[in-house]
DNA sequence: GGCAAACACGAGCGATCACTCGCGTTCCAC
DNA sequence: GTGGAACGCGAGTGATCGCTCGTGTTTGCC
């Protein structure tokens, strides 16, 4: 009997419920002690994640961490996965809220410097902030639910640098305007990796200048005029 | 994995030396057909640490994947890490004689774009016939060994990287240039992964052209004159 | 105070992993 | 041919992992 789903419980209901939830398998009340732990366990899920990835992290290293014992966590977590996700949620969440007021028209209409400020700062400060968030989805063992959610924001960030693209560089084919995307996007996220590993302070300051520069030099050639077929880009050889 | 770690040192097999010492724990006389299964187990190795990484690799899977029992694998290798680390030396060794050439003095006299080629190109050629080098080197959870070993890489080609960018730019301070060479090096391993993860073909050969476009653009500017405080370069905003 | 539910524990269960051992087979020097 | 060593096997061993369960404690409500 490894599966815990209370699915439903048709026969001898004992007194038929005043409220109607239709849609509620879990009718568990937490209590504020409990919420506690969860936010507890998860912290500590973050630390072990980060330090080890998700396959070598053990349930029972994460009680530890958490002071707890592996009981007590399984009461709010059904299985390992489970903390994961619920992480990765949580940090998904807590990245769409930081960054989503990146991309507003507003910051659009600014120039190429400023617009690069507006969308990196936030991302390198966030990912600062939460190293087990990068660890969670960059990491190759993670569970497939993350994955897939990551794909879908992996999708929607290029989505948006695609538009910053098509604003910038208007005469632009839409198959080399997504290169060019993926391009930024993956040496950002190269970048990234170098700037995490930078200790904080004014070295790290200096390589998320760096970075910035890299970005500019890269994306500046697009704004002067259509530019359609220029020396520089995507030469077709043979 | 545990937290006690003891760490112990595995003593990597012995090459056979010309001097024949009393004390030799592994006089061991490989027979042709050793020599196969061995290059057999790698490959199958190889191919487990590429799908899967390394910790989630079992050495049953990988003897599986060998058509070999787990007895045999153990036959050859004393252990798990053991593998690992023989198929990162090995793939070490082609990836520095691959790439060893790239840097001669003839190549550091081309002009920005052909050197660009002269070092980009082998070094894709190189992770896409092995992709089970990434694999191994840039997971997280490789073996001690392997990450030193790949550290020892990643020190030497940025010094290459920091040669190429002072010849290219003699008047700039010791400090940025290492951190140009880092972040030209951080970006490239971005662009990899977007490289390799394009399906072979046109597409592939496009997000090549891109990459050198990238690197291009970072780098042309340090050629023209000293420019050790452009606008462009290392700007501390507020 | 009394009670039910939420909370907390930690020994232990089944599964899986890295790795071993005893025994049979193939190769090669002599 | 023959003996010894390299080769090959696969069930088995100890350790660890994810997870459970019986039991005891704390909390909220009457």
């Amino acid at each position: 009997m490894s599966e815990d789903a209370p699915e439903d419980v048709p026969e001898a209901t004992p007194e038929a419920t005043s409220e109607v939830t239709s849609e509620e398998p879990k009718p568990r009340r937490r209590q504020a002690r409990g919420e506690r732990r969860i936010a507890q366990l998860l912290q500590a899920a973050a630390n072990v994640f980060c330090s080890n990835g998700y396959t070598a992290a053990s349930t029972n290293a994460i009680a530890r961490e958490a002071h707890v014992s592996p009981g007590t966590l399984y009461q709010y977590f059904p299985n390992k996965e489970a903390i994961a996700i619920e992480l990765g949620e949580r940090l998904l969440h807590q990245m769409r809220e930081a960054h989503g007021q990146a991309f507003t028209p507003e910051n659009l209409a600014l120039p190429l410097p400023e617009l690069l400020d507006a969308v990196v700062d936030p991302m390198i400060e966030f990912n600062c902030a939460n190293p087990a968030f990068l660890a969670l989805m960059h990491g190759s063992d993670a569970p497939g639910r993350i994955a897939e959610e990551h794909d879908a924001l992996h999708v929607s960030l290029l989505a948006r640098v695609r538009e910053v693209i098509a604003h910038f560089a208007p005469g632009m084919p839409a198959q080399e305007r997504a290169r060019v995307a993926d391009m930024t996007f993956a040496s950002f996220k190269g970048g990234l990796d170098l700037v995490l590993a930078a200790p904080e302070g004014p070295e790290r300051d200096a390589m998320i200048a760096e970075l910035k520069t890299l970005l500019l030099r890269y994306l500046a050639p697009l704004t002067e005029g259509p530019l359609t077929e220029g020396p520089l880009t995507t030469t077709r050889s043979h």
